[in-house]
DNA sequence: GTGAGGCCTTCAGC
DNA sequence: AGCTGAAGGCCTC
């Protein structure tokens, strides 16, 4: 089915900055899985094309319009974030990038993963991790596994993982798990919470400091004014904005949050896709 | 409160 | 060929 979009979407950047690792491009498709079904879509002129075969158009319609955020018009955030050159610049590259809205369990795992890690090692990671623990799913004979459950996780142990070979995440995952599982944190009460009562519950979590809590809360729970502060963020901003002086990541935090605003994690993440393609 | 060191594994660079 | 250091952090002392 054709998905008609008002305003700018760029496909290629949305799924491939960094902010989700499952994705893989196949001629003009792009294969994925959204709610546990497998996907493709393909970018037309101010519209995309989507294949699903489970659910009707209906459904498949709400789901994509979700998981793309379509229905925002980013302009508007566009005009509010271009306060100068460098930021403008940023986002002139790769118009239509968007931030998705992910599964907040898959997001967090994914990015305890990331750290000290590289994009094409975590991708093998949570893939290696499907393969073992997820589901079969298909759209016709393209066949992929869903992301594991929490219980998928710990029935399998943490022993598992080591020999996946995520290293040192392999507790931080499994302790993640039990504690989603038992209730002792659930995380969809974030959706309701304001940005630092939601911090300071997703880093509760082993592995999980201030920059990780805030990949998920921008790219799982579409909190817009979450900015994580990675090595690489930390350079362009000190450098752009702050002297180049050797500062906090929590005060290059605050600083940036302040001064983007409401849609300080877009300005994020376009800064950061651009830094990675110019490395 | 702030800072160094260690942690799994991979991969590029010598 | 085999070594060394760095890679989207976090945790501990």
């Amino acid at each position: 089915m054709i998905i008609n979009i008002k305003s700018y979407f760029d496909i290629e950047s949305t799924l491939f900055s960094g902010q989700v690792f499952r994705w893989r491009k196949i001629d003009d498709w792009y294969y994925g899985i959204i709610n546990d079904k497998v996907v493709k879509v393909k970018q037309l002129d101010n519209a995309i094309e989507v294949h699903c075969d489970d659910i009707d158009e209906v459904l498949l319609s709400d789901l994509t319009n979700k998981y793309f955020n379509l229905d925002l018009n980013i302009n508007k955030i566009y005009n509010q974030l271009s306060k100068d050159e460098f930021i403008k610049n940023s986002i002139k590259k790769h118009k239509g990038m968007r931030i998705l809205k992910q599964d907040p369990w898959e997001c967090l795992i994914s990015f305890i993963c990331s750290s000290v890690s590289n994009i094409k090692r975590i991708s093998k990671n949570i893939e290696d991790l499907c393969l073992n623990l997820g589901d079969n799913i298909h759209l016709s004979n393209y066949y992929r596994q869903s992301f594991p459950k929490p219980k998928d996780i710990i029935y399998a142990g943490p022993d598992l993982l080591r020999e996946l070979k995520f290293g040192f995440r392999s507790e931080y995952i499994y302790e993640s798990a039990k504690m989603i599982e038992s209730g002792e944190i659930l995380l969809d009460k974030i959706y309701e919470l304001p940005y630092d009562e939601s911090l300071k519950i997703l880093t509760a979590f082993p592995g999980v400091g201030d920059k990780v809590a805030n990949c998920v809360l921008l790219f799982g729970f579409n909190k817009l004014d979450a900015f994580p502060v990675d090595v690489w963020i930390n350079r362009a901003i000190t450098n752009n904005y702050l002297g180049g002086g050797k500062l906090s990541a929590i005060l290059i935090r605050d600083w940036a949050r302040r001064y983007f605003g409401d849609y300080a994690g877009y300005a994020n993440h376009y800064i950061f896709h651009n830094i990675r393609l110019s490395n």
